[in-house]
DNA sequence: AGCACGCCGACT
DNA sequence: GTCGGCGTGCTC
């Protein structure tokens, strides 16, 4: 007999180690690593992962069993196995935690607790009452009654009553019902005969299956020979057809055709960049790419051959794009060149959805898979390449636990493939291009676009001056007249209104009082369709009040987005264009955003304005005017990122003009137009820009000259907060390297949420191998306090957003 | 985490 | 004696 080493579901620190069990001679034979099971815990019954499988000892006799197995094909690879252990221990999180976040939503588990009744014997009559004759009852019912627990306990001590715990999955397979002759053809034609003349839809449907002996699904058959499932089932009665239900994939490009495309040729920079990614993979090696590309300059025609390559070979390959529901059209360059065998992964999709598109990596159906963060975890065995696109996207770092950078996890999967990994951008993030300054990272340089067409001229607008001028609007005077001159050439206008998640928020008149959140130290944001207000930190919500709550003047009104006023203010400019909006209001809805691209592409606006989410990914022939209206509203943000950030969107939205035949124009307008972040992004001079912002970083001592980490403390009291933080600041000073800086205590930006403060602590080090020894250790001196007065701690190593 | 167990204080 | 509240400790 073996015992299996489980991980169970229980995200503890106390828990978060293997534990053991027998492994019943009924799964003996079944039972694989990687599997996941169920297994009585105290007393209740969990899910839990089996890690590994090792011989009986003295000790396993106690043990025990497991009570039953999930999966036919393990959930998750040794590799995979490996890689949680790694992730979870490099990420501080537990191992449970982390192997959620490499499968599918509905392989999560729920549990229920349910009273069933053992015996034919009257119970005490509170008891009796709440079975009302049934057998078996939802354990709610027994905890909404009034009836004291130690009549539950005594009824279960005399084994009158049992607690059963379940486990339920939330696997729905997707059926469709198929139908299919029930004879052969010459027998088709004998029934055929057997029909009344009068029955004329089951006539044509015996003919149908004459015809086509194949089945077919149902709701196709009944659409192409407008008939209903009534007729169907007639035959089916008579024994002429026969109907059957087929497990499906869920399709959610069902309605798209994706048109064929071939590789093109190469330029001479595209083919000396692909040619070293060709050899690691000729050679199964691993390297880390750092792909350099301008806007336009074909990095994903890059991509694409290299897959090739990796196919050519019998591999698989991951490639991570930003949210990507943004750019239905990298889909479509996917499946257009590799068909049937893509899967996408990205959270438009339903869970249902997300679940099939992983089976199909799962039972080897596809060879790539296109897809957002997590799709980094896909279970593939054979991975010959990992791409990652944009990879300067903040998206790809996960903002809850486990917290990890897809690129550190695609970088130790590529070791284990022994197979390259690409980073592509046009603007890589300052870590990784001084990576491959040090030769960490191979660097290959895409810097001429595929059609030779020169970068569009960026010219800077100085908004001071528009002021000292007497211009009050938003809009520059050279900003107005090329957006006048564009609309009259009958070609389009891309807008961005730099400005990060601001949204609709009510506002008093007279006296000035903006509605915040009770529980939260943010404004609540107006939501036009339920006319209320909704917190975006919890789950407060409050109908709009007509009367300010401070003065009870009626002039209380929400503000829009930054968007809407500008679109206000352009249709009183420039009332011959038509604006499309795009903002958090405007594209909440799922599909909206497709639909507002769509429109736009058919040319049903002249303007497209909207804040971030347009810089990236869009690629529209006729747009030859880009605006950007405020450059610097994020240049003073309290991020040390801020400049690269801004240097990053100026880069990207520059690069929607003139991506075609037509030459492109930018503007941007600035009140800091001598900052070198703008000033450089004008001048497409990424090379400059790195060598300028490495200056600062090292100055002001951030990455890439120091790891950072951020802890995060909160507390519903206010001074335990900052108390706990202080002492955590205290501890790990006694323990770091004297070169290791531990700043803080300082205030979260947004101070309370949930009526919780928020305190954090920054750690900058360069070379601590224990630091999370350090770390666990610090943390672990108020884990009593953690479990019973609700205090929090999170750590978030090498943070990307430091709110 | 979730649950049992045990101790204590309040109340009938 | 009965009930609920809370602190403690364990889960293969």
């Amino acid at each position: 007999m073996t015992i299996a080493k489980v991980i169970v579901d229980v995200p503890s620190r106390q828990i978060n180690k293997a534990f053991d069990y027998i492994i019943p001679a009924k799964f003996e034979s079944v039972l694989e690593i990687g599997m996941r099971v169920i297994v009585p815990f105290g007393p209740r019954k969990i899910m839990g992962f089996v890690v590994d499988k090792t011989d009986m000892d003295a000790y396993s006799e106690k043990l025990k069993e497991i009570d039953a197995v999930l999966d036919f094909i393990p959930s998750l690879t040794k590799e995979l196995l490996e890689l949680g252990k790694w992730l979870a221990e490099d990420t501080l999180s537990n191992y449970i935690t982390a192997y959620q976040a490499m499968l599918p939503q509905v392989l999560k588990t729920q549990y229920k607790k349910e009273l069933s009744r053992q015996t034919d014997d009257v119970l005490s009559e509170e008891l009796e009452f709440l079975f009302a004759g049934r057998e078996v009852i939802p354990y709610e019912e027994f905890e909404q009654s009034t009836i004291p627990y130690v009549h539950l306990q005594k009824a279960i001590k005399q084994g009158d009553v049992n607690v059963h715990y379940l486990v339920k999955s939330r696997v729905t397979k997707k059926r469709v019902t198929m139908v299919a002759p029930a004879k052969e053809g010459y027998q088709l034609e004998e029934a055929l005969l057997e029909i009344k003349e009068n029955a004329k839809k089951q006539r044509q449907l015996i003919a149908f299956f004459m015809e086509h002996a194949q089945p077919i699904a149902q709701s196709a058959l009944l659409k192409q020979m407008q008939t209903t499932s009534q007729t169907v089932q007639a035959l089916v009665k008579k024994g002429i057809l026969k109907t059957y239900q087929k497990e499906v994939y869920r399709n959610p490009y069902k309605d798209q055709t994706f048109e064929k495309t071939y590789p093109l040729p190469l330029t001479e920079q595209q083919q000396t960049a692909i040619d070293p990614i060709n050899t690691c993979i000729a050679k199964n090696e691993h390297d880390v790419f750092l792909l350099h590309g301008i806007t336009g300059s074909g990095k994903t025609e890059v991509y694409l051959q290299a897959i090739q390559k990796v196919i050519d070979k019998g591999e698989e390959a991951i490639v991570l794009v930003p949210e990507i529901s943004l750019t239905p059209q990298m889909v479509s360059r996917f499946k257009g060149r590799f068909g049937s065998d893509v899967a996408v992964m990205h959270s438009g999709l339903s869970n249902g959805e997300k679940y099939d598109e992983w089976r199909k990596i799962h039972q080897k159906k596809v060879k790539v898979v296109v897809g957002a963060r997590s799709a980094v975890f896909a279970p593939f065995e054979n991975i010959g390449i990992i791409i990652i696109d944009e990879e300067h996207e903040t998206s790809y770092k996960q903002e809850e636990q486990p917290r990890y950078h897809a690129r550190d996890v695609a970088i130790k999967r590529g070791q284990f493939h022994h197979c390259p990994v690409v980073l592509g951008s046009a603007t890589p993030v300052l870590e990784s291009y001084a990576r491959a300054q040090k030769g960490v990272y191979k660097l290959a340089t895409l810097d001429k676009r595929t059609n030779n067409k020169a970068m569009p001229k960026v010219e800077i607008v100085d908004m001071r001056k528009e002021l000292h001028a007497g211009n009050r609007t938003m809009f520059s005077h050279r900003l107005m007249e090329k957006m006048q001159e564009t609309i009259q050439r009958g070609e389009q206008i891309v807008l961005l209104l730099n400005r990060r998640g601001y949204s609709t928020f009510v506002m008093c008149r007279d006296c000035g009082h903006v509605m915040e959140c009770p529980h939260c130290d943010i404004a609540l944001t107006y939501h036009r369709s339920a006319n209320r207000l909704k917190c975006h930190y919890c789950s407060f919500e409050s109908p709009m009040p007509s009367n300010c709550p401070e003065c009870t003047s009626d002039t209380i009104r929400y503000f829009g987005t930054g968007t809407q006023r500008v679109e206000e203010a352009l249709t009183q400019l420039m009332p011959e264009a038509a604006v499309i909006r795009m903002d958090v209001d405007t594209t909440r809805k799922k599909g909206a955003h497709e639909r507002l691209l769509k429109k736009f592409a058919n040319r049903e606006g002249n303007i497209l304005l909207g804040t971030q989410m347009i810089a990236k990914g869009l690629d529209f022939a006729n747009v030859t005017l880009v605006g950007v209206l405020t450059a610097d509203s994020m240049l003073h943000l309290p991020d040390f990122r801020s400049s690269e950030k801004t240097f990053q969107l100026l880069t990207q939205v520059s690069g929607r003009a003139g991506r075609h035949k037509l030459p492109g124009e930018v503007v941007i307008q600035t009140y800091t137009p001598e900052h070198y972040s703008i000033q450089l992004a004008s001048h497409y001079d990424y090379r400059q820009f790195f060598l300028q912002e490495m200056h600062t970083r090292k100055a002001f001592q951030y990455p890439p000259y120091v790891f950072l980490v951020l802890i995060t403390v909160s507390d519903s009291n206010h001074a335990k907060a900052v108390k706990t933080a202080q002492q955590i600041v205290q501890m790990l000073l006694q323990q770091v390297h004297p070169q290791t800086t531990v700043l803080g205590p300082t205030p979260s930006p947004v101070l309370r949420v949930k009526d919780r403060y928020r305190y954090q602590c920054m750690i900058k080090y360069k070379n601590e191998p224990q630091i999370r020894t350090y770390i666990e250790k610090a943390v672990d001196y108020f884990k009593s306090e953690i479990k019973k007065d609700g205090l929090q701690i999170s750590v978030d190593m090498q943070p990307y957003q430091l709110m």
